[in-house]
DNA sequence: CCAATAGTGTCTGTGAGACAGTATAAG
DNA sequence: CTTATACTGTCTCACAGACACTATTGG
């Protein structure tokens, strides 16, 4: 029979959590950042490349495989944010960079282990913030996206020495608003879901770019509007016009007085967020 | 000393879930209609007025108060979505409506009894599609925007009897995005964090109506495109323009040879979603 | 007739796409 | 001078905002 509390406080004193099935949360983090492409021709600009950081598990489950950063929320006390940037500050030393919650994954059999949610979040770096203080098993990987169409999404990710490639297949889950179910194909070139997270975070930030000012996020403080729109263009995997380019983004940079010279070509302003 | 396992499958047989601490998870649901508001002068059609769904609680912790319907998860097997589709069962009978996930709620403190985490999802439905085997529990709310600028949202759900009025403080998290932590300011008018899953959501909705056609899952097979419009002013909270919000729906609507009649007024086409 | 909504025509301003053109550094 | 990028001028087209206008019903 069913006991009965006459006040709140009563209740919760005889509360025990134990008494109910309970399971683990993780945050995974998702730190994208530009890295410059070396060209070995003295008039061209260096191409920008999207990074985002992977880590080697020394550990099972997939002990060996890359993944990204990520650690088990502390029930007692900690938010899943804290979490991430618990995580984040141990791999990489960052701190006070962009971060945003992302989606909840939560495929029971994401982790061999036991039940694990993970809530996932996306960070953004500017790559000049970056010290050496960073995570040996940690490492940039350079993201291509090879392929996104109403059917699958393909990306690489390379570090120089390994590559890995997701394929990631779309299935319409209503038409209203164009939502997929993502269905990995991967056999484990990553591990857990991680490759599901990364086209999220990409598809986000790409939509992202069209509507807000986050691009700033990873860049540094001052910059040419060649290289801005490199960053756009390497984001949103496509070239941009430059009198349009210049034109949206007049609103949110301002000029300094500052030239960025020795190029093998006109040398062009610098500018800096217009925060 | 740490133990040395030689393959993945005899790590995860010594592996004990009990180990490590553990929590447990919510879904709750932000389940939203589009409602007639009647009005007494035979020639005025009826406007629309927004609802949610919400449930008086009959237990503690916040007995006595309105929730959102929400549910454990069964962590054993079980999905977020799954937990989510089965408690709307339960509480409306409803299938197979318009379900997304909206965002992680986890402020430790957001559930007295013990750290529970919440997955939040918006659910959309014609009203319909509703019969009237509903919790008797459960009850639709009116939704009235008082205010949404960048210091503070302020909401007032009403089903006729009580009234519930939540308050929004709202903090500038970074300038970039126009990002906003969410500071309940409500006294328990309605139970736990509720009051900030429901301003998310109508956020959410007002931004999806720009770029989707979600709005035609809250709306019935047949309807004249002044319906349509009544339902996007009433989620966007103001007056739209008859010429170009016609010219923005027409490729999104397919006109019937079906009249609506009867309304005092001259009669209107009725048209469907062109799925 | 009136009230209320249905539905259309059209002007105007904004802003993106497109392309052509000028400017200027290093080598 | 060449190369590569910096930066600007301007045409066009699509489209949203605005307002005026006609059409059609019930009472």
């Amino acid at each position: 029979m069913k006991k009965e509390y006459k006040s709140e406080a009563e209740f919760l004193k005889d509360y025990n959590p134990k008494d109910f099935e309970q399971l683990s949360m993780t945050a995974d983090i998702l730190l994208i950042s530009i890295s410059d492409e070396e060209t070995n021709n003295y008039r061209k600009t260096n191409d920008k490349m999207m990074s985002i950081l992977l880590v080697k598990r020394d550990d099972y489950p997939f002990k060996g495989k890359w993944c990204l950063p990520g650690g088990f929320l502390n029930p007692v006390g900690e938010t899943l944010e804290e979490c991430a940037k618990r995580v984040l500050k141990k791999e990489t030393n960052l701190q006070d960079i962009y971060l945003e919650q992302l989606y909840t994954f939560d495929n029971p059999k994401r982790d061999p282990r036991t039940r694990v949610v993970s809530t996932s979040y996306m960070a953004l770096v500017d790559k000049n913030k970056l010290t050496d203080m960073i995570n040996e098993n940690a490492c940039w990987f350079d993201v291509v996206l090879l392929e996104d169409n109403k059917k699958e999404v393909e990306v690489t990710l390379s570090n120089g020495i390994d590559t890995i490639h997701l394929k990631i297949k779309k299935v319409l889950r209503e038409k209203t608003t164009d939502r997929y179910d993502f269905i990995s194909e991967n056999n484990n070139e990553i591990a857990f879901d991680h490759d599901l997270v990364i086209v999220a975070g990409l598809e986000r930030l790409r939509n992202k770019l069209n509507y807000t000012d986050i691009v700033f996020n990873m860049m540094p403080k001052y910059f040419t509007l060649g290289e801005l729109q490199k960053v756009y263009e390497v984001i949103l995997n496509k070239k941009l016009l430059d009198p349009a380019f210049r034109r949206i983004i007049a609103g949110k940079v301002e000029k300094t007085n500052k030239m960025k010279t020795g190029e093998g070509h006109r040398p062009s302003a610098l500018f800096k967020y217009k925060g």
